[in-house]
This record gives C-alpha cells, structure tokens and sequence, in this order.
DNA sequence: TTGACAAATGACCGGTTAGTCATTATTATA
DNA sequence: TATAATAATGACTAACCGGTCATTTGTCAA
C-alpha cells in the first residue's frame, strides 16, 4: 500500500532529527497530511513502524553487504568493495543509518532488542567470512580483526552521517583498507579468544560461572604450591564462593594478594566480577 | 550537600537500566527514599541533573586520562597507560560509562549537545597530543590514528560494558597498543586531511561552501579544456548554482557526466552535497 | 440516485510526565 | 518552652502521549 510507504518516509526524517521517542504519532500524521487514526490503518502500533523500519533497511543493507563479499572475485578488492559499499549504503540510506545508530543502544522492548542483536551478528558473520576468505582461516587474531573493522565503521560513520562536510567514500574505503590490512597481517597480540567470544555471544549463567571459577582455583591451589599466602587465599575465596563466608574488606584483601602474582590476573578478574567487587 | 550526592548514584544506577527518558523524577526519588519536591531542592530540573552528572564524570576521567599521557615519562607506555587507565575508568564509573553511552547520541536539548561536544574535542586533544608526543608532529595520518584510536575506544568500551564476561584489561590494553602501533608507523594511506578535520569541527555556512564550489569548478573549467562534455557540465552546473535553472534530473544527469573523471571526484561530492542529491 | 461498503477522521480516553506549592514536620535559637 | 527558620512532603496542575472508535466522507456497482 501507498499509505505505509509514506508514513515510513516521513517518519524515518523525522526519528533522523529528533530520535524515536521524541517523535510523535501526532507529528508523524502531520508531516504526512493524514489523521492519527489513518496511522493506526497502516502500523498495529509505533513500535511495529520502527521495527518495520528496521526490518525493511537492514535486510537491505545486510544482504547488499553480503553478495559484495560473495560476488566480488578478485580476493585483493573484497576489503575495499565492503566498505565503499557499506559507508555507500549508509549515504543512500542515511536517514535510516542515523536513526538506527541513535537507536541503537536504546531498548524499548524485547523485540527491538532481538532485532538489533540479529543484524548485528549477521553483519559479524559476514565480516568474519570476509576476513577468513581473504587471510585464511587460522588468523590468530581473526576476531580482533572483525571488531577493529566494526570500529573503523562505527567511528567514520559517525562522523560522515553527524557532520555536514562531504566525503570521498573511495578515499574513505581505500584508507580503511590499508589499515585493515596491516592489522590483518601483522598484529600478533589478540584479546578477543574463541572462548571469550562465544561467552559474550552465549553468556553463561552465575552457576555455570561459579563452577569454572572453581575449577580453575583447584588448578591454581594445585600449581602454585611455591606460594603460600597465595595459596591459602585461594582456598580461603574457594570457601567463600561456596558459601558466603567473609565480608567485602577481607574478600578484597584476599584478591589483593592473589592479583600480584602474574599467573591470577585472569582468575582476579574472573572472581572480580562474579563477586561483583 | 549530602542529599545531592545521594540523587546523583541512585539516579545514574536507574539511567544505566533503563535510560535517561524512561526513567522518571518519581523513581529517583523513590530510589531515594525522598519526597518528589526534595528532588527539586537539590535539581532545578531533571535536565540539570544529568548535567551535573556528565559534568562530574567527565572531568574526572578527562583530567585523568590528561594526567596519565602527561606524567607518563616512558614514551613507550603512554599508550599502555592511556588505553589501561580509560578502560579503569569506564570500568569503576561503569553506570556512568554506560548512560553517557547510550545518551551521547540523543540531543536532548542545546546545552546538552555542547557538553557532549565539548568534552569529546577535550579528549580528542589529549589523543592527538599523547600521538605528537610518540610519533613526531608531522606523522601523516595523524588524525585517522586518533579516530582509529577513538574507534578501538568505542568498540570494545562497548563490548565489556554491555556484555556481563569479565575482561582482562591489561592484555586489552596491550592488545591495542599494538595495533595503534601497526597504524601510526605503517599506515600511508591517509583520509582525514587537516582542512577536512577543521571543516568538520568547524562547518563552513552554504555560502562559504558556495563560493568555495564555484572557485573549483573555475579551476576544473580552466584545467580540462580537451574534455569538452565536462567543461560544458561545469558550465551549466556554475549557472545552475548561482541561480537554480535545472530540474533535479538534468543536474543528475550533469552531475554523471563529471563523475566518471578521475579529476573530478571530490568536486562531484562537494556538489552532491551542497545541491543535497 | 441510491445504498452498501471501505477509507479516513479527530475527539476522546486512560495513563504518565516534569514541575509547583500550600501545608506540615523538624530543627535551631532565644 | 515559645518562636522563627528551614527542610520536606505529596496532592495537584497542565501538558502530552499512544491508542481507540463512533462518526463522517468517499467510492463504487446496481
């Protein structure tokens, strides 16, 4: 129908100006020259126009992405085809790119959330894909790479959607290429494990939590014999998690002296933030 | 005065849940324990509030993060320093981190954008001058290693904030020095050149811009007198700027026929701009 | 011209909000 | 204890919101 086209065009200037919920039904029907009731013909609710929105440009904008990365032969230009033509879409399209970028870190329901998070991973899919294509698939730092590459996205965006100067996308693309690139090829200091990847994608529960926790303070307890206030806090903070025992200063204390050791600052930071210290 | 301090936590726990909109004056006080006209002995508005809060968080982690880059002697591990003692940061005000994260991209009203605007240039500062400092004045890429570094910021601020995995901040740190470290000494591929920097901080008016336009096109006119289709676009699009004759498909049309010059890209995006097609 | 059906309207509803202010409670002073 | 000054309260206002629905308007075929 003509109507929902309309509505959705009109809505998406004015969410790009003012944000979504600064945005009224009431303003929306003005801006369209129609009734607040015509709206509710088209859109169950506002919430079902923004996600419709969403749904709309993303599919677009994720599925152009895709045949990029699938279509282009030549291994040598994927990295800069990816990126003109991402920044490009969010030229064409930059009403709707502000719109999501404002709205992104805003959670009005349980559906919106749903939403982002799925485009946001299959756009990691894809760039993931990209890179194992283009550097193999046993890059170490693979995962480093992909949020680097999604940083260099969000920042250039920003600033090429939030100011009024023009851009030389091809300029823009070809220097993220190059920096891509020699990230690709020569860092070798990852953060980003497989294993803390999948626990940030799959966030396990506290109990699941506390039981690698303690699996690990056994392996602790049982390698750094050498050490006996480490030891000994260990086995303390073993009881500890196991069932309540001592108050903040001491659990504190405890950690102080397991933290210097250069063996514990996984382990310091993992009890850290079970206990929520 | 006692009651403020307890407004600001109380409150800044409730924005990092829900927001700043969704939370409203009722729950603080609630929170609190207060009456609602309490709340407005300590705030004239619920606006002032947020204010202050950005205000107070802000300059503590900006004189920070000034500090460390200043004191650090060892050029060697400022950069260390600076990623390590931003994540701290973020990590000890992490309800501040996360609802000035959310809210950064909604205006709410003008003061509020220039705070954000304000304090965001204050730390654009701090990184250009820690990269002189490491890097020589007259690195190349100068600014596309800030934003690069802005954008490592973003990306993974983002990732330990909202994700609940607990992080390793030290080998993050050490991770993206490396990487900052690959970029400034390798990249050669620069994008954001000094004028395009200042344009951007400071936007020239649609008349500069014009007069900066038109002052081009007489160079291109000038310098490609053997491609007569060009020059002749050029023509028609200069008439066209000083006073609007063409319809929007025939300023496509010349704006096509200037595209396709290697010479012409940036005039072509300038003008694209400008006429907002 | 009529009547049946669909499209469009906007007054209205219940709910929520930021902010106010007359009133009350508490404290300090004389 | 009496009085003045200050702190705190919460019912109240005015505005706005998303969403509804009885009513009107427009558009067909008969």
């Amino acid at each position: 129908m003509m109507k929902k086209q309309l509505i959705m065009e009109k809505a998406l200037e004015l969410f790009a100006m003012q944000g979504f919920e600064a945005t009224s039904v009431q303003q929306i029907t003005e801006q369209c020259g129609i009734s607040k009731g015509a709206f509710y013909l088209s859109f169950k609710s506002k919430d079902e126009l923004i996600l419709s929105l969403i749904d709309h440009f993303m599919m677009q904008i994720t599925s152009e992405l895709d045949c990029i990365v699938r279509d282009t032969e030549k291994t040598n230009e994927v990295l800069y085809k990816f990126y003109y033509g991402n920044f490009s879409s969010f030229y064409k399209y930059s009403d709707f790119a502000k719109t999501f970028i404002k709205e992104q870190t805003h959670s009005f329901n349980e559906e919106f959330i749903l939403k982002i998070h799925y485009y946001d991973s299959e756009l990691e899919k894809i760039i993931l894909s990209m890179i194992e294509r283009i550097y193999g698939e046993n890059l170490p730092a693979k995962l480093d790479i992909m949020y680097s590459i999604k940083g260099f996205m969000n920042t250039y965006s920003h600033l090429f959607l939030f100011s009024q100067v023009p851009f030389d996308l091809h300029q823009l693309a070809k220097s993220l290429v190059e920096k891509t690139d020699l990230l690709a090829k020569h860092a070798a200091v990852p953060f980003l494990t497989e294993e803390l990847y999948q626990n940030i994608k799959h966030p396990v529960t506290e109990e699941e939590q506390k039981e690698k926790i303690l699996e690990i303070i056994d392996q602790k307890i049982e390698g750094l014999k050498d050490d006996s206030i480490v030891q000994e806090s260990f086995i303390l903070l073993k009881k500890h998690l196991k069932e309540p025992t001592f108050g903040p200063a001491i659990v504190k204390g405890l950690l102080e002296n397991i933290r210097h050791n250069s063996h514990c600052k996984w382990i310091t930071y993992l009890l850290q933030s079970y206990l929520k210290m």
